[in-house]
RNA sequence: GCGAAAAUAGCUCAGUUGGUAGAGCACGACCUUGCCAAGGUCGGGGUCGCGGGUUCGAGUCCCGUUUUUCGCUCCA
């Protein structure tokens, strides 16, 4: 029996092999962890953004969608919090193993000495009783004198390494640490690695001119495109609360450890929507997304069992309720899409940031407030991922116990619909083929292949999720019919050319998956 | 970032005590066949991740480096 870490191997093999994803720039033996979709993987990519935005947009009349921006005002990222909430300078101790941050760690040996001081002038308070004159003694004795000079000169470096132009002087930094003998508590070592400053957002100047130039930041989320463009779309929208901003797009990290394949990607595409609401409202609102996105996860059949939600105990800084939809990966339950409920706390920061005023007037109660907001966000990625683990089986098809590697996709993300197989490659086939697809391109992505035996092409279109397979024969030159091959039975029926549009329908359509939500 | 392991053809891998780089699959052409990964013939493809060193000689030994995987760590 192959384990979850084998046949997740298999799939990554998979995803190269049959040109679903590969790395980015291979041909230079990667990037870390950037990752390219290839022929079919941006096939199927886009039949779940779209299958995503069609839900959103097209089952909810009060949402609408923007694409704003990679590039943002750098007050932006002042004013969610991202600037200062990552700006630690940090090092690690090569023998423990364990992570601190070096300015907690200065500031440890700090009130080291500022301990000994006051150990020593303790001892002498019970000496001398009442008699006991701290200024004095604080003053005159040589170990108090001799730690207070210590703390003095460290303080001052501690605040030039800080305050350095040019943001924190890690090098500084570090030199201190050595030059104190600051050990790790755990391994009582003094092998440090170098000071490094984790930014999580990638930065870029714009502007032409060296002296000129403006620090700007790759956005590490959509959200924010969204939140500034707030009055923007309720005013030229007419949007009456509660309504939605729904946004697809590219967002950066510079995540220290980016892994498992395209699980945590530096550079990923999220998929989400704000949803404005009156105050007060935001626990039922939450609920209620909570439900209709898990509706959405579970039309495309997978099964119940494949999801859970793991509510946050601790919330982040913007949050009052949040909650992950965690997906069973081959790697255990992961994190596929948040839900949080996020108050109002980016438009009112954005409000205070940007000095406009960021309200809603409610006609109802005939007052202004701030909304609050329910934030659904889910990585492309991570959906893809997901749809192709549940999806890729290996299966034993005969009695000889020969397998295929099948991909068993909802037809509707399928990244090829219909393949037109020509039994053989001669004798007029390929050119009826060719007929046939013009018949069926309009409505589906089709493929046509010729090369190789029947069962080679069959087992390929297997390999890459393909519904339902068209073969044409010597007998369809004469009577307009083909053998119709389903991907998940391997069954196969003689059905006319003229039937095979009523036969597919709309079963490889997103349409398809919508419906099924709204019957759910 | 730390630690461990790995890197040889498009893929999966073999390569002996250091002695002229191999197999299967895949790919291309042709022939044969014709409904579940067929057979034959011929052919293309590798400065063995990269850079140094030891040696008469390095895929093989040593050092460095890059990338990947796993564990730790981190995760708005």
């Amino acid at each position: 029996m192959a384990t979850q870490e084998e046949v997740f191997k298999r799939l990554v093999s998979h995803c190269k092999e049959y040109g679903f994803v590969f790395p980015s720039s291979d041909i230079y033996d990667g990037l870390g962890a950037v990752y390219d979709y290839g022929q079919n993987g941006v096939e199927l990519k886009n039949n779940i953004k779209r299958y995503w935005w069609e839900a959103m947009t097209k089952l909810h009349e009060n949402i609408v969608g923007i694409d704003a921006a990679i590039f943002m005002h750098p007050t932006t990222w002042k004013a969610s919090g991202h600037v200062d909430a990552f700006n630690d300078p940090l090092i690690d101790n090569r023998d423990s193993k364990k992570r601190y941050r070096a300015d907690v760690l200065i500031e440890e040996q700090l009130a080291k000495y500022e301990d000994k001081m006051n150990k020593e002038v303790e001892k002498a308070a019970k000496k001398f009783g009442d008699a006991f004159d701290e200024e004095k003694f604080r003053a005159t004795n040589p170990r108090v004198l001799e730690n207070q000079e210590k703390y003095n000169n460290l303080h001052k470096r501690y605040q030039e390494v800080m305050n350095a132009p040019g943001g924190i002087d890690l090098e500084g930094m570090k030199q201190i640490i050595l030059d104190e003998e600051i050990v790790d508590p755990i391994s009582g070592t003094k092998n440090w690695t170098d000071v490094r400053q984790f930014n999580l957002m990638f930065s870029t100047e714009m502007g032409s001119t060296a002296d000129n130039n403006m620090k700007i930041y790759l956005r590490p989320e959509t959200a924010q495109g969204i939140f500034v463009n707030y009055l923007n779309v309720q005013k030229s929208g007419r949007m009456k609360l509660p309504f939605g901003i729904a946004q697809i797009g590219k967002a950066f990290r510079n995540e220290i450890v980016a892994r498992q394949f395209i699980f945590r990607m530096r550079e990923f595409e999220q998929m989400e929507m704000q949803f404005f609401i009156k105050p007060g409202t935001e626990l039922d609102w939450f609920a209620k997304w909570k439900k209709t996105r898990l509706a959405w996860h579970l039309a495309l059949g997978f099964g119940e069992n494949m999801y859970r939600f793991h509510d946050h105990d601790k919330l982040a800084h913007y949050a009052n309720a949040a909650t992950d939809i965690e997906f069973n990966m081959p790697f255990g339950f992961k994190e596929v899409e948040g839900i949080h409920s996020r108050t109002n706390f980016d438009l009112s920061q954005h409000a205070k940031y940007s000095g406009k005023k960021i309200e809603y007037f409610d006609p109802e109660t005939n007052e202004s407030y701030t909304p609050y907001v329910i934030e659904t966000s889910i990585g492309v990625d991570r959906m893809f991922l997901s749809v192709m683990a549940a999806c890729f089986k290996e299966e034993v098809v005969n009695d000889k116990g020969e397998t295929r590697v099948v991909l068993s996709l909802p037809p509707a993300l399928a990244p090829v619909k219909v393949a037109i197989l020509p039994l053989v490659n001669k004798d007029g086939l390929p050119e009826k083929a060719e007929e046939i697809l013009k018949e069926l391109r309009y409505d589906y992505t089709c493929q046509i292949e010729v090369k190789d035996s029947i069962g080679k092409r069959y087992r390929r279109q297997d390999a890459i999720g393909t519904p339902y397979c068209v073969t044409v024969d010597g007998q369809t030159l004469e009577d307009n019919t083909v053998t119709l091959r389903y991907r998940d039975t391997m069954k196969q029926e003689r059905v006319a050319i003229a039937d095979l549009h009523k036969i597919i329908g709309d079963s490889v359509n997103i349409s398809s998956l919508l419906r099924k939500i709204e019957n759910d």
